[in-house]
DNA sequence: CTCTCCCTT
C-alpha cells in the first residue's frame, strides 16, 4: 500500500508529518465551526500569479485557478476512523487473516466450467445428442378424435365463418406449403391482416389433422406481455376451447400452459431468450413464430442473430417470423432471401390530411409572431437552445414546397406554413381541430398523439377550460403509463350517443392499448425516444419527429371500425425529410445485460456475435458495457464470465441490481432490499395523475420517513401495502396514496422470484423474502443504504450545496457526478425537496439527460460505504504530503494512515469474500470468519454514521 | 423544475 511509505518528505521546510499534524488540526477546526471546510489550501506564497499579465489577463488567471480549485474542492472529501474503531477493526481483520480459503461447492464447479470452456457450437451439439422428439401415434390417435370433436363444436364452426373473412386466409395454403418447404418463412401483413392469431393455428391444424400432433409443439413469440395473453384468449375462444387446452401462454411469473405437444404457446420474447439459455436447441419446439420482428426490440433482434445460428443444428426447426408491410427486404435479406409472403388487406381505408389542409379546413392562423428573437451570445451555451434551426434553415426548407402548393390552398395557410412555429406543437391548434370534428364529423372517437407528460397536460386543460367544452358532450382520457387510466378498462367503453369521445395519448396507444372506436387520429408527428451517446456514456431522452413507419401504425389506428380520419399536423414537405424507420432498440441503448446473458449461452466472442446481428452495435458501446461488466467483477480480464457473473446472469435483472441482491442475501437484510430492486427494475408504483403532481410528490416525501431514499421509500411502500392487503384495506390505500394495485402485485411476486432464485442458488435458506431469518439487518437504515450503494456503485453523486429559495418551493441544488459534471436530482425524487442532508454522497441508478442531467432516484450514503465497497487505486499521498484514498477516478477522501489502511484492508476482504461467495455460495454462518469480516464493517459504517461528534465523523458536514 | 415505451424458464 502506497500509504505505508512512510519517508519523510521536505516541503516549504516542514517535515510532512509536522504539516499533517497542522493540516488535520486546522481540518477540525473548520469542522468544529460547522462551515464548510477549506482544509489544506496552499499556503500564502503559491497564491502570487505569474508576473508579466496585464488587465483583463489578470482577472482570467484567477477565474481560471478559482474554477481549478472548486473543481478539485468539489470531488474532495474527508474521512477520519475513531481510534478506537481501528482497534476493535483492526482485531477483527487480523484473526480473519488466519482464516481459510474456500473452495468450489462441487456442482456449481462443474456448471460453471462448462459454461467457460464450452462453446456455443459445442454446447449444442451436446444437447443435441439428449434428446430428439419421437412420435407418439397413440397420442396422435387421441388428439385427431380430439380435432374432430372441436371441428364439430358449433360455437367453432360460427367463429370460422368471421376467421375465414380474414385477409390471411387467401394465402394459407400458400403459408402452409412455404413452411413445409423451406426451415425459414417471412410473413409480412399489416395489422388486422390476422396473421398473428391464424398462421400459428394453421400449423397445428394441418398436423392435428394429419395425424402427427406429437410432431408439433408451436411458440410464438410476442414483444408485450398483454398482447402474449390476450392473443392466446383469442385463440382459445375461436378455437372454442379454453386456455390450457391446445393453446396458452407464458410470460414473466403468469402462465397458462397448454398440453406438452399439439399446441401452439405464446410468450414473451423475454421467456424465449430465458428459455434459450439452458435449452439452446429449443428441443422439442417444432416451430418458432417471431411475431412484430419490425419492431426491432432488442430481445427480437438477439433471438433473431441465435436462430439463424441454431437452424443449422436443429434441420426440423421451422422460423416463421412475421412483420408489418414495410422493411421486409431486410429480414428475409438476413436470413438468407428467404420466401416472403406478403398478405394484402388490412382494416378500414384511412383518409389522410396533412397540416396545410387542416389550416385550411379550420381557418387556424393563430401561430405564435415568426420572429425568432436574435440571441444573445451567451444562449448558444445553453443546451436549449442549441438543436433548434436557424430562421433562415427553415425558409430555404419551405419555399419550395409553399410556392409548389400556393395556388391550391389559402394565402393564410401559406403563411402559417412559412411560419417555422407551426412545427411546433400548438395546444390552440389542437384545440381548434378537436371541436372542429367534434362539431361538423359524424360519431367516432378522436385519438390525439402527443409526445409526452407535458404536452397531454396542456391540451387537456386547453380542452376542458374551452367555452366549447362540456362535460356532458365530452368524455376525454388522458393516456400515459403513468396515468391510472391506461390500467383502466374505461377508456375502452363506448360513450352515449351524442358524446364525443377524446383520447389524449403518448405512443402507448401506437401499439400497447388498442381503442376499437376511433375513428379520427390526429398526429402531432412528434415523439419522446431515448438514446445512448456513447462519448459521453448519457441515455437522453429527445423529441423527435416521428417516422413513417410510426405514422402508419398512428393512422392505422384510426381504421379499426369503418373507415377514418388521420390529420397529421405537420406538412407533406416535412413528411418528406421523416426517416423510414425508427432506430432499431438495440443500437440506442446500453448492453450489459445483452452481454451477460450472451455469455451464459456460451458466446465468449460477444463483440463478433453481435457484429452478425441485424442492426450491428457501435463498438464503443460494446467495449464500455464490458468495461462495466469487469468492474463489477462479473467478467475477468480476458472477459470470460465470473463465477460471480454467473450468478448475476441467472438473475433476471440488471447485473448491478443483481449484486444488490446478492448483497442483501448476505448481509440478511433481504426484504427491503428485493423490494428496491423489483422497483429498479419493473416500473414505479405511483400514478401521476394529471393535476395531481405536487400531491403525489407530497405522498412520495411521507412514504420517504426522512430516509433522503427514493429507493427505501419505494421499500416502504411495498411494507405499508402489504400490511393494508392483510387487513383487506389495500384498495383504498392505493387510492388514497395514487398507488397501483397491479404493479405493487408484480413488485411483490418478483420479490419472491428473487428469493427463489437466490435460494437456488444456495444464498438463502428461505425462499420466503419476509421470513425473519432472511433480515437480521433489515431495520440497520446505514446498512440498508450501503447495499444499495454497493449494487448501484459506480454511480455516485455529491452534493455540494442546497440553497432554499424564498420564491421557489423546492431548494436549489448544486450537485456532480466526476463523469458528468452538473446534475440535478429529478423533480419526482424525493431528495428534490429536501431542506439539507446529513451525508454529502447519494447512490443513483436512473440518469437521463432531457432539459438537465437528472438523478431520478437517490439515496443518501455514508461515504464509509462507498469507501469499502466501491474501488480504486487505493491510497497515498498528495502533493502536500496528506494522506488521501481513492474512491473510483475520481472522487479522493483525505485521511490519515490508519483509516486508509482499514478501509483498504476492508475493501481487499469484502471483494475476496463476494468471490468466495460465489464459487461456494451459501449463507454467512453467524460463527464463521465471515460473520467476523461482515461485523468489522458494520461497524465501520455504524461509527461513520452523523453522531454530533465533528472530530470524528466523515464527510458528512451538513449540507445546508 | 419533470415524467416515450417494453421485458426476463
Amino acid at each position: 500500500m502506497e500509504s505505508n511509505n512512510d519517508e519523510p518528505r521536505r516541503l516549504d521546510g516542514r517535515t510532512v508529518s509536522g504539516l499533517q499534524q497542522a493540516l488535520r488540526e486546522q481540518a477540525i477546526r473548520a469542522m468544529n465551526r460547522g462551515g464548510r471546510s477549506h482544509h489544506g489550501r496552499g499556503g500564502g506564497r503559491h497564491r502570487g500569479r505569474p508576473p508579466g499579465l496585464r488587465g483583463r489577463e489578470i482577472g482570467m488567471f484567477y477565474r481560471q485557478r478559482a474554477m481549478e480549485r472548486e473543481q478539485q474542492e468539489e470531488l474532495e472529501s474527508f474521512v477520519l476512523l475513531q481510534p478506537e474503531i481501528i482497534v476493535k477493526v483492526q482485531k477483527m481483520l487480523s484473526e480473519y487473516d488466519s482464516a481459510s480459503t474456500s473452495t468450489f461447492r462441487s456442482e456449481f464447479e462443474n456448471y460453471f466450467k462448462s459454461i467457460r470452456s464450452t462453446s456455443f457450437e459445442q454446447n449444442m451439439k451436446e444437447k443435441l445428442l439428449e434428446s430428439c422428439v419421437e412420435q407418439d401415434d397413440r397420442l396422435d390417435e387421441k388428439m385427431m378424435i380430439e380435432y374432430d370433436e372441436m371441428m364439430d363444436n358449433l360455437k367453432f364452426q360460427e367463429n370460422m365463418i368471421t376467421r375465414e373473412k380474414l385477409p390471411v386466409n387467401t394465402k394459407k395454403e400458400e403459408i402452409l406449403n412455404a413452411i413445409a418447404s423451406n426451415q425459414v418463412v417471412l410473413i409480412s401483413g399489416d395489422t388486422g391482416c390476422g396473421k398473428t392469431t391464424q398462421v400459428p393455428q394453421y400449423v397445428l391444424d394441418s398436423y392435428l389433422s394429419s395425424g402427427k400432433a406429437s410432431l408439433c409443439k408451436i411458440f410464438c413469440t410476442q414483444p408485450r406481455r398483454i398482447s402474449a395473453i390476450t392473443v392466446a384468449e383469442r385463440v382459445a375462444w375461436e378455437r372454442a376451447q379454453h386456455l390450457g387446452e391446445s393453446v396458452g401462454y407464458q410470460i414473466r411469473l403468469q402462465s397458462v400452459l397448454p398440453h406438452e405437444r399439439g399446441s401452439i404457446t405464446y410468450c414473451t420474447t423475454g421467456i424465449l431468450l430465458k428459455r434459450l439459455e439452458s435449452d439452446p436447441l429449443l428441443n422439442g419446439i417444432s416451430h418458432i413464430f417471431l411475431d412484430e420482428v419490425h419492431e426491432r426490440d432488442v430481445n427480437t433482434d438477439v433471438v433473431m442473430g441465435l436462430l439463424k445460428e441454431i437452424i443449422s443444428h436443429r434441420p426440423d426447426l421451422k422460423v416463421i417470423l412475421m412483420s408489418a408491410t414495410f422493411n421486409t427486404s431486410t429480414f428475409s435479406a438476413y436470413f438468407n432471401n428467404c420466401t416472403n409472403i406478403e398478405v394484402q388487406g388490412t382494416l378500414f381505408p384511412v383518409t389522410e390530411f396533412y397540416l396545410e389542409d387542416v389550416l385550411e379546413e379550420t381557418k387556424f392562423a393563430n401561430f405564435p409572431e415568426e420572429v425568432q428573437r436574435k440571441r444573445p451570445k451567451w444562449e448558444k451555451y445553453r443546451n436549449k437552445y442549441k438543436q433548434s434551426d436557424s430562421l433562415d434553415d427553415y425558409t430555404s426548407f419551405i419555399e419550395p414546397y409553399a410556392r409548389s402548393v400556393q395556388d391550391k390552398y389559402s394565402k393564410f395557410v401559406i403563411e402559417g406554413i412559412k411560419n417555422p412555429n407551426s412545427e411546433k406543437i400548438n395546444v390552440d391548434l389542437l384545440t381548434a381541430l378537436i371541436f372542429h370534428i367534434s362539431f361538423n364529423k359524424p360519431a367516432g372517437a378522436i385519438l390525439v398523439f402527443l409526445p409526452g407528460y407535458e404536452a397531454i397536460s396542456k391540451l387537456h386543460t386547453s380542452i376542458t377550460n374551452s367555452k366549447f367544452y362540456s362535460a356532458e358532450k365530452f368524455k376525454v382520457y388522458a393516456l400515459h403509463s403513468m396515468m391510472p387510466t391506461a390500467d383502466q378498462k374505461s377508456v375502452f367503453s363506448r360513450p352515449p350517443e351524442n358524446v364525443r369521445k377524446v383520447i389524449i395519448s403518448t405512443n402507448i396507444a401506437e401499439t400497447s392499448i388498442t381503442i376499437d372506436d376511433v375513428v379520427y387520429v390526429i398526429n402531432s408527428g412528434k415523439s419522446k425516444m431515448t438514446n445512448y451517446n456513447p462519448e459521453t456514456k448519457l441515455q437522453t431522452l429527445e423529441e423527435v419527429w416521428t417516422t413513417l413507419a410510426n405514422n402508419k401504425q398512428r393512422r392505422g389506428r384510426a381504421g379499426r371500425v369503418q373507415p377514418g380520419i388521420c390529420y397529421h399536423l405537420f406538412t407533406r414537405a416535412r413528411e418528406f425529410t421523416m426517416d423510414a424507420l425508427p432506430t432499431p432498440e438495440i443500437l440506442r441503448t446500453r448492453l450489459e445485460s445483452v452481454i451477460l446473458n450472451l455469455k451464459m449461452l456460451r458466446i465468449h466472442d460477444v463483440a463478433q456475435f453481435l457484429r452478425k446481428l441485424v442492426s450491428v452495435p457501435d463498438d464503443s458501446v460494446v467495449q464500455t458495457s464490458i468495461a462495466l461488466l469487469k468492474r463489477l467483477n462479473a467478467l475477468d480480464e480476458r472477459e470470460f464470465i465470473t463465477p460471480l457473473g454467473l450468478h448475476l446472469a441467472r438473475l433476471p435483472i440488471d447485473p448491478q441490481i443483481g449484486k444488490m441482491i446478492l448483497l442483501a442475501a448476505l448481509f440478511k437484510c433481504v426484504d427491503p432490499i428485493t423490494s428496491v430492486a423489483a422497483n429498479l427494475s419493473f416500473k414505479d408504483p405511483f400514478y401521476r395523475p394529471l393535476g395531481k403532481e405536487k400531491l403525489v410528490d407530497d405522498i412520495r416525501v411521507k412514504f420517504s420517513k426522512d430516509t433522503k431514499s427514493d429507493h427505501l421509500m419505494a421499500a416502504n411502500v411495498i411494507t405499508e401495502y402489504r400490511e393494508e392487503k392483510r387487513k383487506g384495506n389495500e384498495r383504498s390505500f392505493c387510492y388514497d396514496n395514487f398507488l397501483s394495485i397491479s404493479t405493487l402485485n408484480q413488485l411483490e411476486k418478483m420479490k419472491g422470484q428473487f428469493t427463489d432464485l437466490l435460494m437456488e442458488a444456495r444464498f438463502l435458506e428461505s425462499s420466503d423474502p419476509t421470513d425473519p431469518k432472511n433480515n437480521y439487518n433489515s431495520s440497520n437504515l446505514d446498512l440498508l443504504r450501503s447495499i444499495i450503494s454497493a449494487g448501484l456503485y459506480p454511480n455516485v453523486a455529491k452534493v455540494r450545496r442546497v440553497k432554499i429559495c424564498k420564491r421557489r418551493v423546492d431548494p436549489r441544488m448544486d450537485i456532480i457526478t466526476p463523469e458528468d459534471g452538473r446534475v440535478s436530482f429529478h423533480p419526482s425524487s424525493i431528495n428534490s425537496k429536501q431542506t439539507g442532508f446529513e451525508y454529502k454522497f447519494f447512490a443513483y441508478f436512473m440518469k437521463q439527460k432531457s432539459t438537465a442531467i437528472y438523478l431520478f432516484d437517490t439515496t443518501m450514503i455514508n461515504p464509509r460505504a462507498l469507501l469499502i465497497f466501491g474501488d480504486g487505486e487505493g491510497a497515498g499521498f498528495d502533493q502536500l504530503g496528506n494522506h488521501f484514498i481513492l474512491l473510483g477516478d475520481s472522487f479522493r477522501f483525505r485521511t490519515n494512515r490508519v483509516s486508509a489502511e482499514v478501509i483498504l484492508k476492508l475493501r481487499e476482504k469484502f471483494d475476496e469474500l463476494l468471490q468466495k461467495k460465489a464459487i461456494n455460495p451459501g449463507p454467512v454462518d453467524p460463527e464463521s470468519e465471515d460473520a467476523l469480516l461482515l461485523g468489522a464493517i458494520t461497524e465501520v459504517l455504524n461509527a461513520g454514521r452523523f453522531s454530533g461528534h465533528p472530530d470524528y465523523s466523515s464527510d458528512e458536514g451538513n449540507v445546508m
